[in-house]
DNA sequence: TTGTATGCGTTATCAT
DNA sequence: ATGATAACGCATACAA
């Protein structure tokens, strides 16, 4: 257990270092760390002793050079705090662990420098493979650069017209009709519809659902899938010459831009479910602590994570074996009915 | 912008490849992309031609066998969905990008096991250095194959006894003071005590703030630091038959106990703060949106991160060039009083 | 059962 | 201004 006291640090040993104090040769000391070969139990003992004392580990980048591979990935998402992407990342991460794979979580926080720094991690090859859970219509100048020359998985989001990647989402389009149909079902015949980023192709489909399933009129507005977000646009609706203009429900394109919308509710002195009812989009934690709790379309998130790294590991391994195929997974929603929503009583004020 | 259709990847281009389309030696090759010597203009634009045109990036390993070290490093936490590690991920990922370093987010899920194996990206020099925040006392065989070997730097949590490492912690005495005082000044006479595992420095540090502080009786109960600890502690108390016995305020370990607290007494049919005030810790997300919104102790869970980050990138740069001094950073808490704590009453019931 | 020598892809050293 | 070659730490083909 040699360990330096006082701070300076000592260099780490190598297999040389490792073969000279055993007085064996490297290949010896190599094979009875990997077991690839035969080794006498003296030597083995003697290597095992001197691996011991030299606290020796293999380093890795080394390896790495005669692999040609690292045994590590990566998953990119755009914000660790949602917990919805925070559920990705444990359901990716287990599922990489279980098969014996590093898994390195990158947070871009929707910045395309530091995604785009992230990306160089997979070009240098520090990394294997990468699912790409980042939330944002890559350009099409970053899909080319990693498209067909390295194994990369979409999560959440997917892409028109690309063929020949994976991806793995929930059915956004099932999740809006869900929504849609609830909302309808509570009699509500006036809706507020709250819409992500334009270029997003969860957030389309998952309006699409909704306008095709509720029969009532749907005011729409657009914003970014955060809490602020919500907050402003319903404020601004609140404050405008119309106000709500008999709108009895918000269906909000995820929970965080639902949770801003609570707040903006209760900041004008209106009453969720009585004054408007408030479907959410995720199901992420808070959704169970909010005043009321918030009814809100499930994404199996977890599920999503790891059928992603699924795919991507199965791609890494038979890497350049075999031509890969597309795949592209749907992952069922599910409605979750909480306080927020209610029978529409009559229109709000 | 070449790139395989279809499916079959192709080999990454090396430096002898670019150097051969281009026509010069790996040398130059090597030199255009790093600019430390200087190239003709034309070497130069033959060089970046052929780069572009191979997708040509260098292979990191091969440049760590050269600098023996990866400019990346990592964070351990124990649960990335909670809100309080998320914002110190992401205060440490913030200043190690500015720093020109790689960061993983390593997820323990609180289990040996795979913390164990993240470990080992440190010991196989896989990464430069690490941020440990895994919220658990490592075990001391595990702190000493660390000490003195890697530049380690612990976050949250800190040692007694360790005086050659350094950590970042928030003050955690001083909250559970903040606490305490403030349940006194409401009034309150006899409080509940929830408490995190008793081998966590933090744990105990607030619990002794809080004893220290508030005047009154005091019923401990120990856990651990999540929802259903929490939750399942108060339903227990309140089974009991001698119920809260008086008790008119809790103080939770943390927020996710709190948020656990919250959920027992709905269940129970008790009002808070009617009936109990609770006090949070941390200052997690989802403390904003409960009903009521709760009175916690704030921790600058972003700094702190930052703050641990920025010392360890500090010892990794001057590694081995002097012994590096342990820094024990104590950083200051805030009482945030929101709607679940009020004056006493009468006792609950 | 063990050891020698080569190669992995890059940077650094030393020539030219 | 450029190039040949050693060195980094390991795995492995080949030799003994």
């Amino acid at each position: 257990m040699a360990h330096e006291r006082g701070g300076r640090r000592t260099q780490p040993a190598s297999i040389y270092d490792v073969a000279a104090l055993a007085g064996v040769s490297i290949t010896t000391v190599s094979h009875t760390l990997s077991g690839k070969r035969r080794v006498s139990p003296e030597s083995e003992a003697r290597v095992r002793r001197a691996v011991d004392q030299l606290g020796y580990v293999p380093a890795s980048f080394a390896r790495n050079l005669q692999s040609g591979s690292t045994h590590v990935v990566a998953l990119l998402v755009p914000d660790i705090r949602n917990d919805f992407y925070a559920l990705i990342a444990k359901g990716a991460e287990d599922l990489a662990h279980q098969s014996g794979y590093g898994l390195i979580l990158c947070n871009t926080s929707s910045d395309p420098v530091r995604e785009e720094s992230y990306l160089d991690l997979i070009r240098s090859r520090f990394i294997d493979g990468m699912v790409y859970a980042a939330g944002s219509h890559p350009t099409q100048l970053r899909l080319d650069s990693l498209r067909g020359r390295f194994p990369v998985v979409f999560a959440d989001e997917t892409f028109y017209g690309v063929s020949d990647v994976t991806s793995v989402t929930a059915d956004h389009y099932a999740g809006g009709v869900l929504a849609g149909r609830h909302l309808a079902e509570l009699g509500h015949t006036r809706a507020v519809m709250l819409t992500g980023p334009g270029n997003l192709v969860s957030s389309l489909e998952r309006s699409q659902g909704f306008e095709d399933a509720f029969p009532g009129r749907i005011v729409r507005r657009a914003g970014a899938f955060d809490a602020a977000s919500g907050r402003a646009l319903i404020a601004e609706l609140i404050a405008s010459p119309e106000g709500l203009d008999g709108a009895t429900a918000v269906f909000a394109g995820n929970d965080l831009m639902a949770l801003g919308v609570l707040t903006a509710l209760r900041e004008a002195g209106l009453r969720c479910p009585d004054d408007l009812s408030v479907v959410g989009f995720d199901d992420v934690r808070e959704a169970g602590y909010t005043d009321p709790r918030l009814t809100t379309v499930r994404q199996p998130a977890y599920e999503i994570g790891r059928q992603a790294m699924t795919h991507l590991i199965g791609e890494i391994s038979t890497h350049d074996r075999r031509p890969h195929v597309a795949q592209l997974d749907r992952l069922a929603v599910e409605l979750v009915v909480r306080g927020s929503t209610a029978e529409s009583a009559t229109a709000a004020r």
